[in-house]
Order: C-alpha cells, then structure tokens, then sequence
DNA sequence: TGCTGTGAAGTGCTTCACAGCG
DNA sequence: CGCTGTGAAGCACTTCACAGCA
C-alpha cells in the first residue's frame, strides 16, 4: 500500500465508510473501546477482510493481535472522509420535503448546515422558514460565493428538478443531493448523489415477492 | 434467455429498474411515446447494453430497429417488480421522522400504504396521527396478520433500532425499510434495506475533498 | 436500415489465505 | 498466539460487438 492519496478508491468502499461510522458511533456511545475486524463486520453487515481492506487505502490504524481502538479508528475515518469539518448547503424548493429537511435538526449536529434557501415561486420568496428567508434563484451565484456554499439540495418536484440542478452547476456547486424524484444532467466534473426511498421499497417489493414464487 | 423466472437477477439490475421507472414516468408525462435504448441510458445515467441486459432477465420488451413503448415498458417494469399492486406498511417509531412520513402524500400515490403505526412511548400510545391511532408494540403480531402488513418501516432512534426490527421479525414482516441511522441484525430469510443520506452526504464531501486534492 | 437481444470479453470489487507484527 | 494488512484468486457485474429481427 503505497502513496494513500494518489491510489483510485472504489465507491463501493466510500459507502461502507458511512457504514462503518455509522456503526462505531454507536458502539463508542455505547462505551465499547477496541474491536476486531469481524465482530465490527458483523455489525455493519460485511465482510471481515472487506473491513481491514476499506481502511488499508487510507493508512493503518489497527494494533495487530488486538483490534481498533473504536474512537481513533472513527476519528481516523471521518477524517479521511472529510466530514470532520463544517460543510455548509444550499436548499432548493422550500416545499413539504424542503421544510421537512429544515427542521432536521441532525444536519447541525453533524455539522452539515443549510445556510441559504431558494424558490422560484414568488410568493415564496421573501418568506423566512426556520430562520431563513427564502431567495429568488437569481440570487444564487452571489450568496454561494458570499458564504461559501459547497453542497446544494434539490427539493423541487421532478419537473423543476433539472432547472434548479442547472442553477447549481452555474452558482459554481460542484455536489449535488438530489431529493426529487427525477435523474439529472450535470457536466461531468459535477458529482450527483440521489435519494429516493422509493427506490428501496421497490426493492423490497421485488424480493418479497421473488422469495415467496 | 431461458425461463426467465429461475435465473438469478442481480441485485443491482433491481436497482436500476427502480430509476428507469423513475425516468420512464417523467418521459411518459411530457408525451414521449417511443425511446430507444440508447437515449434511455442517457437519461438514466447508464450504459446502453446496461438496460436491454437489464430488461433481457425478464423478457423481451423492444421492437428491433424502433425502441420500446414507453407506457407499456413501464408497465412491464413495475409488473415485474410486482409494484403494481397494494403494498401494506406498519410504522415503528412515531417520532418527527415518522410523523414527517406519514405526511408524505406520495405513499399514498404509488400504493404503498401505511396502515398500522406503533410506539413504545406509553404518552403516545392511543394518540391519533394523522388518523391513525399509535398502537402500543405488543399488538403487532395480531394488527399485522389482521391488515395482511408486509413491510415494516423504522423510524425509531438509533437506540431502539433493533428492538423494533425484532418486534417486526417476531410479528412475522419479512421486509424493512429502516430509517434509523443503526445496523440492524435480522434472521437471514428477512429483507433489510437502509434509507440514511447521511451516507450520500459522506460520498459528496469525499468526492469533493479528493477532487481538489 | 436501425435497434434489440445476447454470447464473449473485460473490469472492478470481494473473499481467501497467510505472512508479519504486537 | 491473535489479529492486522495484503497479494492472489475468485466472482459478479458491465461493456463490447454483432447476429437477428422488424
């Protein structure tokens, strides 16, 4: 394992990262200090050797015979991921969903902050919700650039989902969380992530019935 | 192509099925009659072979030198995820994210229906949400077999995750959707698929970070 | 002629198996 | 002695390339 930054990480492996945080928080709230490999795997629903492998790209922080250290290793985690940091967002579409995500209150804590809403409903514009008022799509290249905006939400529906994308893109956002139900086309040096629960139970629909033919 | 219903179809063709409905639904309310596979790829963000491989484990769905109808592709997609029909849903955990859901008209719309909700907070137990009556943990086995419930939704803390995906095993579900930010560990015949985009926020800010590295 | 459906080739991720260290 | 870190093997999914049909 050589040069950690300049080898090609797979996304599969960023994703059980998440995992994996999501796991050892628990286990730290919880009070347990070291784990292994394979008890921690079991928990996250993976392989032992996926584990070790997931974290060789970023260094070593095992103690060998013994296991992780549950704070250091999530430390060392969140810290490769870059999520030890203050991440600060953008919301577009101040609907039901839009609101819904502006009273969740695990963004602060996490320190992933929604600070500056968008609409292109005028009667919208000029409200404040939770704090913030809402800003004409206009606005956006300014406000990114004033308060250093990394991340944009879309919250529109399907139909306004590309507008907003593209208001994105030319305020200078180069990540993207997609909440309406719609796929997106953004240049390439544009990273999109969706989520769409539905996407879910049409998985489980699918295996629940496959399951029992 | 033999008996397309004993092969194995990989998980993640079911996961991309999900978007072409997604994609397919948008193209069929702006008036798109016929697609052929390659544009479909685009709008999905896939490769072209990708979706006739994809349709191919369920049959053949395209005309040879036109494309595919897009209403009765879409028809063939969702009867072949059997998402077609009325699916039944208990919530666990009647919290701000499960009142937030139980909002969510778009349930409602695409026939996935939550019609028992249960708590394990004596204040919240009999209190109507969103006319619903919060149903104490206990009667889940009874209210389950009683509205034929075949998928679980957990909105509970973290905490109390796996205490509620155990009531859900135990009351006979075989399918979870869980939203809480927990790993849950079910009997191997049980479906468990997560909803945290927490997750999806970790990629972007990696992405981001190693972008401009 | 144009696009679907599909075997074959290619790619990338996962798991194994064990050397190496605490 | 036990568990990590890691090359090598295995597996699953993706992409190619084209035969075959409308």
């Amino acid at each position: 394992m050589d040069s950690h930054k300049s080898m090609h990480i797979p996304r599969a492996t960023i994703r059980r990262l998440a995992i994996y945080v999501q796991v050892l928080e628990n286990l730290a709230r919880e009070g347990t200090e070291i784990i292994s490999s394979i008890p921690l795997a079991e928990a996250c629903g993976v392989n032992g050797s996926q584990i070790r492998k997931d974290l060789a790209y970023f260094g070593e922080f095992g103690i060998r015979g013994v296991g992780y250290k549950v704070i250091s290793l999530l430390a060392a985690i969140t810290s490769a991921l870059d999520v030890d940091r203050e991440w600060k967002m953008a919301l577009i579409g101040v609907g039901n969903l839009g609101k819904a995500l502006l009273n969740h209150s695990d963004f602060r804590a996490r320190n992933f902050n929604i600070v500056s809403i968008f609409d292109c409903d005028p009667f919208k514009i000029g409200e404040i919700v939770h704090g913030l008022e809402v800003h004409c799509t206009k606005e956006m290249p300014a406000l990114v650039a004033e308060n250093k905006i990394e991340i944009g939400l879309i919250t529109t529906p399907p139909q306004r989902a590309q507008r907003a994308a593209t208001h994105l893109v030319n305020a200078g956002i180069t990540s993207i969380l997609n909440f309406a139900p719609a796929r997106i086309k953004v240049p390439s040096h544009v990273d999109v992530e969706y989520v769409d629960f539905f996407h879910h139970l049409y998985s489980l629909a699918f295996n629940h019935s496959a399951t029992r033919a």
